[in-house]
DNA sequence: ATGTGTGAAGTGCTTCACAGCG
DNA sequence: CGCTGTGAAGCACTTCACACAT
């Protein structure tokens, strides 16, 4: 019953994307009054199989009530805790383009521990204004000092390809040991140094690919 | 050497995505002037391993020349012509907040053979508008109507996650059949419609995963 | 009776290692 | 000789199925 972690246990990165889909899921089961929820009911929300969901959750203790489920309040307390969602933490977008000044004010990105304190960009135009939302853009040479100073933890990046591993670089050696990266470029962390990709256009080309193999068969 | 897909060959999802990384890393090289690559050249690029670059292109066919490698223009069409880049694709994206505004003029969206040709809200302030870009801004009712007019293949989803299932049914109806939703949701597509989702706050919260996981081994 | 926790089986993706072609 | 194409081995994740706790 103890907070403790399982020392053995090693958390697959596929486990840590699922305990988040299944936190945001406990606070909407939360929200509606539901106080103790089965891996069954779970499983069927998502089209996942309940065993798995149960693996998932055994890695961290045992936090199911046999014969009944588990109770909603707590497994949601307990994910948050393994995800370390308990403190807030600062992120910094670089790239005040389209993209990083909407993302800077995406209403599901400024919430639930998340802050960005700043935007970044080094197109002098653009260094003093601000975001629709409030977010200050400063100028790419204030970054390094003003991220320490600010202790974030996490930048997005949102710049073009081109420039993209350099501002990785000025990020990693900033201390920032999280990013993720928009731009449509294969970038190389060095270690310690956490990055994920979200490139739209891979995902477009791939909605595409589906595309056409059911016309194919269609055919 | 006909180009006809190897017939028993069963793409994988992972396979896909990975040769639209190919692809672009060939456009490079091909802008770079170089006329063949080793499979180990493009894995060095992206810390990948070189057999599984080989097995991903030889599921379509032997585009090899033994001793020699990959013609970087061969591959490169082939690859367009496997992934069904050969089209022109018509995009519709939903909801014209922030998000979807800034996805509208995002120039990695509207290149490469992407069309977006219209945002859709229910906002009536919103609609008649049009994104800095100049796409034009139509009430979610026409929807249906313009989808099939211009036969939009592919619907971006930047809509609020309680309205997003209900966005989902009805781009479903109006013919669509490859959707990437940027909701924090977890949404039901019919049979036959291709659901690929983006979720900004699991990516964060990943981070945040692994930021913890560090921490922990530090102290 | 009900639903968790988990060893064992199953599945699919990745990597190895080498035959074979240019 | 160099590099592709590929069967076989290795590895990781998923699913099954059941003992066991309540």
């Amino acid at each position: 019953m103890a907070g403790a972690r399982r020392p053995g246990a090693e958390i697959s990165d596929l486990t840590a994307k699922r305990l988040s889909v299944y936190l945001r899921s406990l606070e909407d089961l939360q929200a509606a009054g539901v106080t103790t929820v089965s891996s069954q009911a779970m499983a069927e929300k998502f089209g996942l199989n309940s065993a798995q969901i149960r693996k998932d959750l055994a890695c961290f203790g045992e936090f199911g009530v046999r014969g009944v489920g588990y109770v909603v309040a707590d497994l949601k307390d307990q994910i948050t805790r393994i995800l370390g969602l308990t403190r807030d933490r600062k992120v910094i977008i670089v790239g005040a383009g389209n993209l990083g000044m909407a993302l800077a004010d995406y209403a599901g990105f400024n919430a639930g521990g998340f802050r960005i304190v700043a935007l970044f960009d080094n197109d002098r135009g653009k260094v003093g204004g601000r975001s629709r939302g409030g977010v200050p853009v400063l100028d790419m040479e204030a970054l390094p000092q003003i991220a320490r100073r600010e202790k974030a933890g996490i930048a997005v990046l949102a710049v073009p390809a081109a420039a993209a591993q350099k501002v990785l670089d000025l990020v990693s050696r900033a201390g920032i040991k999280a990013i993720l990266n928009f731009a449509p470029a294969q970038l190389k962390a060095r270690p310690g140094v956490t990055l994920k990709a979200v490139d739209l256009k891979i995902q477009l080309e791939n909605l595409v690919f589906h595309l056409a193999r059911a016309e194919e068969v269609h055919r």
